[in-house]
DNA sequence: GGTTGCCATAGATAGGAAGTATTGGACGAT
DNA sequence: ATCGTCCAATACTTCCTATCTATGGCAACC
């Protein structure tokens, strides 16, 4: 299917449905009245419906007209953040990223994140700052990091976020653990030997909602040991200090392993998120991609071969 | 500023890139090579920046290039999906919207969220259901629902959200308690007297979640009366069970008043959801809106004073 | 009944998108 | 080396169409 609207369309449409008249856009937009009014009609004609009413009190959106009006909005903005981004880019202007990240982050999502920062914005800088959730959280308030992953829920208004990942938790243990021969563990056989859990002042948040979803399936764990990092957490299960929930892509210690807990689906959600409003260049951008990359499928175009800077290339030619 | 790109260099860029040959691009495009050649040439020209690298082995996007590759993806199918939908509208094709809510919704929420659906898609049919909010997550589960407005937060995987109001939380009691008579409430001042909640099943992560935050600030809830409505609570503050937390936007029966609770800016933060596959062909379109809505500023375009069906006036005329 | 405001139509024109033919550069095979 | 192949760029022509000016039609307002 060939391409039925032009950018131009938009640019007059919006100035149409603005001004509430042809000749007002017109003049607006530089244009001889019937230029504009001849667009708008070819594009009326190969949409296949009307955009605009005229009638003699003013120019009105027809149903259909009004999202169309809508879309030209968001299109031309996009459009423009876009090519400001892009020439950044060409121009080294893009500053370092300042990235926070929770130690509760799986290093491969870390990775894959710095990879679709990396096509968005190749021979961009990225600078890593790992932390506690609260605290990572903090930084972005204060503006000393320009976003960051963390594991969800992410509380409180003022936030940008878009999950990037999701992944089943899974009960660790010890491989000469009698449970360690079953496939799935009951919720009953847990009562009483779960009791390693991350530090609840690292994100009360995500506590609370586990402390829940374990009464909800009648487990009561006994919180006794508590740990500020994954390693931690897997150096207590080792001791023999109890069994712990981890996330199923943990990288476990050899003498550990994790296990499903029978008919529960519970996940460990991770997010990228920055400040409301956080000003660096790359961020609105970059939650589009990775809003896309969730949705859609997968992008299947050839890659780079060859690793070249815009600018350097033409500096050093 | 004028429009740099249009529709048709998007298209041609997205050839080039996904067959790395600008010969094969323009077959692909039923167009002449030195055309297309010529039309990227000249874009690059405009934009200030090569996109492509033309290479012995090869053509390469550069960095910046990168990104409008990738913008050229996300715009074009957008707008193949706002057409689709326009044209749906047109033809009077949208399916009504079944719409669950919580009743922990404010009222006016709902109506500025039929506003923005009424606004993008007129004469379109919304169908209403209330419910608790498990309910209605169950119900998009099953999709006999399309999409709801519900508290934050929803948890779980296969969820597409946005959020869509954000206010504060005060402490509800009546006109004639002592503590009415201060403009804020100190924290120490609620405990034991915060004894009213929402019902914990209603919305488990919710309810865990508040117990966290007040336990956080030091106060301990003793949770005695549980409410499944705000009527409810509301009903339950003036017969003198004790003191409840509520939404500031909440219009009190009289006889009831709302206290902030000093030092703390704890929020009530709503969503509108819907499930990961749904098929509702407003869905995207409505979130992508709403998105819009709550990051820029209001839209500032004449209102329709006609209300007329675009389809319907054909017929008639 | 004249004037004004506004959009549509008619016809002319110029700019530019697309086409054809050709050149030039880089490999690879003989 | 030399020829053949592949591929993008250049040169030049053609044709479409976005724009222009001028005008017509229509309703509303003095």
């Amino acid at each position: 299917m060939s391409v039925l609207i032009e950018f131009r369309h938009l640019k007059y449409i919006l100035a149409v449905a603005e001004t509430g008249n042809f000749t007002r856009a017109a003049e607006r937009l530089f244009l001889a009245q019937p230029s504009l009014s001849a667009q708008i009609k070819d594009l009326e004609d190969t949409l296949g419906f009307p955009i605009f009413l005229r009638d003699r009190t003013g120019v009105y959106c027809t149903p259909a007209g009004e999202m169309i009006v809508s879309y030209a909005e968001s299109a031309l903005a996009e459009q423009t953040e876009t090519v400001k981004a892009a020439r950044a880019i060409y121009r080294g202007e893009i500053p370092i990223l300042r990235l926070g990240f929770s130690c509760f982050v799986q290093p491969e999502l870390l990775q894959s994140f710095r990879d679709a920062y990396a096509r968005l914005f190749p021979d961009c800088q990225m600078q890593l700052s790992s932390g506690n959730h609260s605290h990572i959280l903090h930084r972005l308030e204060e503006k000393s990091l320009d976003g960051a992953l963390l594991p969800m829920p992410i509380t409180g208004d003022d936030w940008v976020f878009e999950q990037i990942a999701c992944s089943p938790l899974v009960v660790c243990m010890r491989t000469d653990d009698p449970l360690a021969e079953e496939i799935e563990i009951q919720p009953a056989e847990l009562t009483e030997r779960l009791t390693i859990f991350r530090d609840p002042e690292m994100h009360p948040a995500a506590h609370a909602r586990l402390m829940n979803m374990l009464s909800e399936v009648k487990i009561l764990p006994k919180v006794s040991s508590l740990a500020a990092t994954p390693a931690d957490i897997q150096f207590m299960v080792q001791a023999g200090c109890g069994l712990a929930l981890m996330d199923q892509r943990t990288v476990l210690y050899p003498g550990l392993t994790g296990r499903p807990i029978a008919g529960i689906r519970w996940t460990v959600d991770t997010a990228f998120v920055h400040h409301n409003n956080a000003e660096h260049l790359a961020l609105p951008i970059l939650v589009r991609y990775l809003r896309k990359l969730g949705n859609g499928k997968p992008l299947k175009r050839p890659a780079r071969r060859k690793h070249v800077k815009g600018l350097q290339l033409e500096l050093l030619a």
